[in-house]
DNA sequence: TAGGTACCTTACTTCAAAGTGGGTACTACC
DNA sequence: GGTAGTACCCACTTTGAAGTAAGGTACCTA
């Protein structure tokens, strides 16, 4: 069963390599919690830091603020900060970050349905 | 613009833990060699490690051995070892495995198409 | 004996992601 | 003074995946 054979336009010699720039994405992105971010934000509504603080259980200030400043420069991510007091900083998917999101969602959610993992319990 | 809002019906509450089963599962098929030996079984041959260690480019003897280890272990790749000497092993995605890999790889195709990498050149 | 084959295992080290604990600035309220 | 809210930053520490170097198996050939 050929799953992928259109790897080979990407890599002809079928040799992958371990570093590119690509790596530096993808682990941002696949990050502990980069991929919890990436995937609250893909429900559609934009969401403020404090929102994703509760939704991304577990996730320290100092590790929210650098994942999302890490999405926010590599692109997937939009941050929308207005200049008043106290800050107002709302979080949303670029078009890439959705388009990038369409692929995650499906992985994590295959990857949930077989990890033995019960989240509605 | 709504992506995922089925993820509703398995994170319902849209809090989502960063400590579970899921997350060994992938952070295994997203670790540095997991991925590229994930990515070089998708191409659907069974592949012997020898070949796997020409494919995943710069991976040590120490790190294929345990990448496949630890995947044969998770369930994605199939380990199939004659009783030979010298060895012969072959690995090969089992069917859950071609089924994550058929996730695996459009997020790995959009990943290097926006990550500035130009594999074929 | 030495060298080769293919595929590992073990002991120890390195290092980047994650963690811990402190801090900032402003407003409002008790 | 204290608490609460908003959203971070900095210095230092810990941790576990990855790395390095050495070891191993069993058989074959010269």
């Amino acid at each position: 069963m050929l799953v992928s054979s259109n790897l080979r336009e990407l890599y002809p010699d079928g040799v992958f390599p371990a570093a590119c720039h690509s790596r530096v994405l993808l682990d941002h992105v696949m990050s502990k919690w980069g991929v919890l971010v990436l995937l609250a934000l893909s429900e559609g509504e934009p969401l403020r830091w404090s929102e994703l603080r509760r939704r991304a259980q577990g996730v320290s200030e100092k590790m929210l603020a650098q994942t999302l400043r890490t999405l926010a420069d590599d692109g997937p991510v939009l941050r929308d900060a207005r200049p008043v007091v106290p800050p107002h900083v709302e979080y949303s998917l670029t078009e890439p970050g959705a388009e990038l999101a369409a692929h995650l969602v499906p992985l994590m959610q295959w990857i949930a349905g077989h990890a033995g993992d019960n989240p509605t319990s």
